[in-house]
DNA sequence: TGAGGATGTTAGCGAGCGTTAACTGATGAC
DNA sequence: GTCATCAGTTAACGCTCGCTAACATCCTCA
């Protein structure tokens, strides 16, 4: 029996429990010893499965930063115009954002505990999704800079990504609820760019 | 010559150094000695400021907290009504993103690594900072029940303090320009609340 | 049957880190 | 002039942590 029989192999139950240690405490505030024990193993067990730890966190990182990127590029070739890729872009951010909080978290915050060529493969891979978004957004919005483009779109990150900051809490939105509410606030927040123009030559 | 005499005090020195590092690197990624060596004393030497590494984490978290919810409350009581109060909120937390960068970052990255008196301190000015803007939010835009409010209140959290994220680069908009984008994305994004009750139906 | 690979275990090494101890020089008070 | 205090130094301790070594167990298959 090959390891891709069982339903989740070893090593992505690894990969999925070191995911939320590391969201939940940082890359650094996270021992071996704590992730083997949430798979049912020793710290040095994990060594079968990976070279090391900093290479859990590169793959994590990778991951979802390629995930991300192919999502994206395949929504915007399959949509009908740059108003449906855009609602495209956001709803796939979403799903993203709301089904793998730990790699969101991670994705921006510990990036900088990789190594240097994993740390640019990551950062070419984050560089070319962010374009994708420039680039429909300002087809969207053609009276907007690129600079102001560029800001709104880290921006609308910021925003759909506040989801896992807000724990599990019972006074929160349901999930499709949720998504709906950060579609309709991504979109309000990208409307004031048509605005921009206006308010622009006041400086 | 009490410490008060110069400038900036060594502790404020040390201080406003040991939120840049931590900011980088994570606090568990910074180490005493890097800390001293930014303000040109060896690691040991911190200790004739600080009880210890801790104590400079909570000194940062807790006075950004603690400064964000004065200045809100301040704002919101010298606020005409709630338009008024809302654009003040927007402008004063744009303020602090763009000016205290690292303690932005710190702010919502680090909290889990004081000890629990102080972070149960942060978290309650965190909690009422939030209720500050949820209550203003509210009288905005009176249609949106209050779980939609208090999610788009933390995605307008995450979309102001995404500032961070955009290191300096070039490409971006200066100061002014970018303080002014950033209050319309919040305005815009929450604008989307209004019509909330439309398609709420629709479920 | 029994050899070999896959997947664990425990013991322990070596490095790094926060912290303390002991000491030193400068400065200001009386 | 002496003495206390402040603000720094270096040395070193003790602990934690990532990782390796050596050994155990089970499963597969010729």
């Amino acid at each position: 029996m090959n390891s891709t029989n069982t339903a989740v192999s070893r090593r992505d139950q690894i990969l999925r429990e070191a995911a939320r240690l590391f969201a939940e405490r940082g890359f650094h505030g996270v021992g071996v010893d704590e992730i083997g024990a949430a798979v049912g193993i020793s710290g040095p067990g994990l060594y079968r499965h990976f070279a090391g730890k900093d290479a859990m966190l590169a793959e994590l990182l990778v991951g979802i930063s390629g995930r991300l990127l192919t999502a994206g590029k395949r929504r915007v070739a399959e949509a009908s115009g740059p108003e449906a890729a855009l609602d495209a872009l956001i709803r796939g951010h979403i799903d993203f954002a709301i089904d793998d909080r730990p790699l969101i978290t991670l994705h921006d915050r510990e990036l900088d505990r990789l190594r240097e060529s994993d740390r640019k493969l990551v950062r070419q891979l984050q560089r070319q999704y962010v374009e994708e978004w420039v680039a429909v957004v300002g087809r969207v919005h053609p009276g907007a800079t690129e600079r102001e483009v560029r800001a709104a779109v880290h921006g609308v990150f910021g925003l759909l990504n506040s989801t896992p900051h807000l724990g599990a809490q019972s006074s929160l939105p349901g999930r499709a609820e949720m998504s709906e509410l950060l579609r309709r606030l991504a979109l309000g927040a990208l409307g004031a760019l048509d605005s921009a123009a206006d308010w622009r030559v006041t400086y």
